[in-house]
DNA sequence: CCCACCTTGAAGAGTTTGTTCCAGCATAGC
DNA sequence: GCTATGCTGGAACAAACTCTTCAAGGTGGG
């Protein structure tokens, strides 16, 4: 391993004292790194968005002349790079000191994402896209103890997007009070993995019962909901942790917020900008 | 694997009809293949001992229109030899029938994943496990309208491993109540992302005045905290979508969650337990 | 030996690039 | 509220680049 110093590191020391301009152009030299710095000056700053002057300065605070010699930099590292094939191709970053724990969780939640969306349908996706976009329906959602903030967060963005969208407290006690309100038209979506909750699967069956459409996400395994739910997710969650890994379901859930968005397309857009405006106008702890 | 025609083998094709000059120039290409062309055409044309001309007829011959065009194919190719998904991701499943966008959007999650991985310093990683938990100190945690639920995930399993954690309330007029509790012993936890809260901006520096560790959860480009904190994490949001991807600061969450819970080993353990026990005894709205 | 043809690079035109300088703008500090 | 400082991109310009033209030199056939 070569001791070289390579331009990542040293824009990597520098990172704290770089300007906002600065940051957008190391951004797009990391991204496609180093062949992205392989590119005419112009067309580097075209691409980062900023003025060619801003790359410049970048070269001289990371130590170089100018931008020639910083490119000079990145055409032999991209050579060695190239130089020493499949060896070093796949697999962690060379020269990093990470502990190997964080190492092998970070793999395992790229095997758990891969194979989540490999067993996804993308018929069940699209049809709970298109459910969770229908604003005749209205929805709820709940989570369980380890869930509950995947269900916040889905809420959250669901809320913004459309009307018509509850999040259920977590206490069973006051459950009826939301199921009451709730019949054919209505849309309960919960999240329940391993260690399921009894109350969850009570309150999917007494929701099916009044003709709710049932959405579950849960693990690999299928929670006990999986048999009154209409559509189901099975996102993989095992990590090496005392913990359960949510990235997998939160994938699913962000890549659904973006189809809502999409298919909702103007009535959203509308909504966020209305948003937008009470914002403003209720700021507090201002200045 | 792409069967797309590389320069390569165009070179290889027209060997023969070669002029002496032109075969010390390919000579010069090949050798350090595809980097060597990738310099300027002067540059080019001198490494090979002949003259631009020269050059310009070969990149004819080869079939592009000029130099700037079979130097532009180059740099393709160099790009995808050196791209390397760090943590290699199969290429997509065959035979699915997933919407374009749906692709595209799991693609740039895991592109942020990496990169996520890549820029953050191990150093930082470490000292963040390390002080959260070390139970002398006690933690505050708030995100702000986004990011809120990935505070409450945090907080969520740092509760159930360790003592003395809060989440603030999302009311900036109820937070002096918080701010009064802490001190040099004391963790602030903020998760701040694109939109950048004032708010929040404000609470940092109030807690720093008062000693307090500040720990920043934060995007690429940097919320205004970040001069205030003391450690930072930037994640990559962006995604194609009207919103912002949070996994990845997910994903560093859910490995400091597993890197504190063995920190703290058998703390942990007892405190979990005596925890199940509790829960096992006030199970209500159970049949 | 001469001519026709091919190959090659010198020279220069026109373009793009890399750099400097400076004014506008935002931000922080007083 | 005002000044000082720092960040940023536009404009200007010299340098370097890409490409064209064209004449010198080499090669092979008659």
């Amino acid at each position: 391993m070569k001791r070289t110093v390579i331009v990542k590191d040293k824009i990597k020391d520098q990172a704290g004292a770089l300007t906002p301009a600065e940051r957008l152009l190391s951004d797009v030299l990391l991204r496609d790194y180093p062949m992205s710095g392989l590119q005419s000056i112009t067309k580097l700053a075209g691409a980062a968005g900023v003025s060619t002057p801003t790359v410049i300065r970048l070269a001289r605070k990371l130590g170089y002349d100018g931008f020639p010699e910083l490119q000079a930099a990145l055409h032999e590292e991209a050579s060695a790079q190239i130089k020493r094939p499949i060896l070093k191709r796949e697999g962690w970053p060379q020269g990093r000191e990470d502990s190997p724990a964080f190492r092998s969780f970070a793999e395992a939640v790229f095997d758990n994402l891969n194979l989540t969306i490999e067993r996804l349908d993308p018929a069940t996706f699209d049809a709970l896209a298109k459910i969770l976009a229908d604003t005749r329906r209205d929805i709820f959602l709940l989570g369980g103890r380890i869930t509950r903030s995947n269900a916040d967060y889905f809420f959250n963005h669901l809320q913004i997007i459309r009307p018509g969208v509850t999040l259920l407290s977590q206490s069973p006690n006051v459950w009826p009070q939301y199921l009451i309100d709730m019949g054919p038209q209505s849309v309960l979506v919960l999240f329940d993995i391993r260690r399921y909750e009894a109350d969850l699967a009570r309150l999917a069956s007494l929701a099916k019962e009044r003709g709710v459409v049932v959405l579950l996400f849960t693990d690999q395994w299928g929670s006990p909901i999986s048999k009154t739910a209409d559509h189901v997710v099975n996102a993989l969650i095992e990590v090496p942790s005392s913990w359960d890994s949510t990235l997998a379901i939160n994938l699913i859930v962000e890549a659904l917020i973006a189809a809502i968005q999409t298919e909702r397309q103007q009535g959203a857009r509308d909504r966020i900008e209305e948003l937008e405006d009470m914002f403003r106008s209720t700021r507090i702890f201002r200045k």
